[in-house]
RNA sequence: GCACCCGUAGCUCAGUGGAUUAGAGUAGCUGGCUUCGAACCAGUUGGUCGCACGUUCGAAUCGUGCCGGGUGUACCA
């Protein structure tokens, strides 16, 4: 495929004179192998009939590369059919361990910052995507050769401490809290937020004074303070690394706003003091973007002189330079925050910080109301919790092992963890990220059909015969033509380009596509190719064509986060 | 009001300028397990691609306007 558009590049500079970059595509079945529409580009530049020049390509390269069908077509198609025989050896070609990476980020670093969740909650499926989206993000990145840090920016700083000690102290006790650990301060934590709103509708302020004398309390290093802090924190930090924990996910820092708070003061100075930022009358501090065409402000400090979301924030990205010194920061947080960091990226241009920032949103998810309505999941009407969701999913994961399996049937806890994650995870990437999404079981956790469970049982089931197959000896498949494999070997063909066309555009759902496409692949070939039956030279192209579409899905499902069990 | 995102089969979604029959899954219907595992395979029903106008040899795809839904729009995160 690569050597025919480079075959192609040349052919159309030596007859027509200029340089042209050929794109091919792979085309359904009817159409041939691959299809191009280069010669109806060129018809416009060279003002010539389409179809001649698509007949002169022709003519050159069918001369050039033996075996070769080409075919125009329409108003000046080339269909080009090609022998398996030669994909295959093109592919062994490009063969080696990491088959599909390239080294195109070779030299440089990026920050992914995932899944970041607020420390006053428990993990609810609404930090699902940040999750799995920014883990893809990082290892799709990493498979492009890019060194990458992954670190979880956690809401841990500010009022939701003062909310806590303040809540535990009206509402919950030392016991209630050792039963329901981040349950309790999550419940605490929603109780509070409704008294205050309570509390700020009637015009007095008796608790919100309260929350911020402990937050005082705690700036001034109060022993108590300090003390509460630590409990709670460790509490729902715990509970963090349990949950990541059971969906595979992990990250190399977790330097949460707390972190940063100490300096961001002293940088909100520095940048007043240049000017960049402005002083309102009322003690608040704005950096204007303007110049961006941002005509809102970013509030930088608030008047009273407290920080919030933007210093800590600004702090952040100072620190990231300073010490890692990335060429790219991603950041997995939801499309309602797209405003926000318009702002954020246009005020760090303002004060000089030359990054390729990125901000990777996604959909809100929603769910079905009773009456059959589509909504947003409000922690008002409910938020399913992630530990519910997948206790859920491993509970129906292992139902349906067992009662697919037959009478006996087991399975290793692993296995069923990784069907269970992996099926949570394929349904975010069913759809581009952009989309809403929506949570019910039937899309969640699907088992069938465009699922992970559909491609891991393809994988499951190749896996079989090559273990079957371990022990035989290859003979030589030299006369092999390849063709029952033609369609598992022009996705493994194309699969290095999907890989560096993901490390620009980011566009994770392709990935999930593939596998996917890659698994109807295996499962039809599997229906109709013979391979531990075969005649030993068949046997021995198809097992070792095999092998390579094995590492390809299970490559492919890697940079999703989704493992392929061994049975299942 | 303004900005951004979305509108494709009953439902969940791919496809975002190139051709005949716009594709998957799911739901419905039909067939296939003594065969390398049926979470599979083969077949079938189902579409004014929100609406209108425009650009083009050609529009689900590009442009403009409208309709419908969502999100955001400085002291929340």
């Amino acid at each position: 495929m690569r050597k025919l558009e480079q075959k192609l590049n040349e052919i159309i500079e030596r007859l027509f004179d200029v340089r042209s970059r050929v794109e091919i595509v792979a085309e359904k079945e009817k159409f041939g192998d691959y299809s191009t529409n280069t010669a109806m580009m060129l018809a416009g530049r060279l003002k010539q009939n389409p179809r001649e020049i698509a007949a002169k390509i022709i003519e050159e390269v069918t001369r050039e590369i033996p075996g070769l069908k080409a075919e125009a077509v329409g108003p000046g198609f080339i269909n080009f059919t090609v022998p398996a025989r030669g994909v295959y050896d093109e592919i062994s070609e490009a063969w080696h361990e990491k088959y599909g990476e390239n080294e195109s980020g070779k030299g440089k670093k990026a920050v992914v910052e995932y899944p970041s969740q607020n420390m006053a909650k428990p993990y609810s499926v609404g930090h699902l995507r940040p999750g799995t989206q920014g883990h893809a993000v990082a290892q799709i990145l990493r498979a492009n050769g890019w060194e990458v840090i992954t670190d979880n920016h956690l809401g841990d700083y500010g009022t939701p401490f003062g909310i806590w000690v303040v809540g535990f102290l009206k509402l919950s006790s030392e016991d209630k809290l050792a039963s329901g650990g981040v349950y309790e301060l999550g419940r605490v934590y929603i109780e509070m937020k409704r008294l205050l709103k309570e509390e700020e509708v009637n015009g007095t302020s008796k608790l919100a004074d309260e929350v911020q004398k402990w937050l005082l309390k705690l700036e001034q290093g109060d022993e108590t303070a300090v003390m509460y802090n630590k409990k709670f924190s460790e509490i729902s930090l715990g509970h963090i690394h349990d949950v990541m924990g059971r969906l595979g996910l992990r990250t190399d820092f977790e330097l949460g706003e707390a972190f940063f708070a100490p300096r961001s003061k002293e940088l909100v100075e520095k940048y007043l003091a240049d000017g960049k930022f402005e002083k309102n009358k009322d003690g608040s501090v704005i950096c204007k973007l303007d110049e961006f065409g941002i005509d809102v402000p970013m509030l930088m400090q608030k008047s009273n002189g407290a920080a919030l979301y933007a210093t800590t924030d600004l702090a952040t990205l100072v620190y990231r330079m300073e010490n890692w010194k990335p060429d790219k920061i991603v950041h997995a947080v939801g499309a309602e925050q797209k405003f926000y960091f318009e702002q954020l990226f246009a005020m760090g241009k303002k004060i000089g910080i030359e990054v390729d920032s990125f901000h990777l949103w996604f959909g809100l998810i929603d769910q079905m109301t009773e009456d059959g309505k589509r909504e947003k999941m409000s922690s008002r009407k409910g938020v399913v919790l992630m530990e519910e969701l997948l206790d859920e999913a491993e509970a129906r994961a292992k139902a349906i092992v067992e009662s697919a399996g037959g009478e006996g049937k087991k399975i290793s806890e692993d296995d069923i963890r990784k069907i269970a994650t992996g099926a949570i995870k394929f349904a975010d990437f069913a759809a581009d990220r952009k989309h809403g999404m929506l949570f019910d079981w039937k899309t969640i956790f699907a088992l069938t059909g465009f699922s992970a469970a559909y491609v891991q049982y393809a994988g499951v089931r190749i896996g079989r015969i090559l273990a079957e197959a371990r022990d035989f000896e290859l003979v030589d498949f030299g006369g092999y033509d390849f063709e029952a494999e033609k369609s598992l070997l022009k996705l493994i063909a194309e699969y290095p380009k999907l890989v560096a066309a993901l490390g620009e555009n980011l566009e994770m759902h392709k990935m999930a596509h593939f596998a996917y496409d890659l698994a109807v692949a295996i499962n039809k070939y599997y229906e109709k190719t013979p391979v531990l039956k075969a005649e030993a030279k068949e046997k021995s192209a198809r097992i070792t064509v095999l092998r390579q579409v094995a590492q390809v899905l299970e490559h492919s499902l890697s940079i999703l986060g989704i493992e392929i069990p061994g049975e299942m």
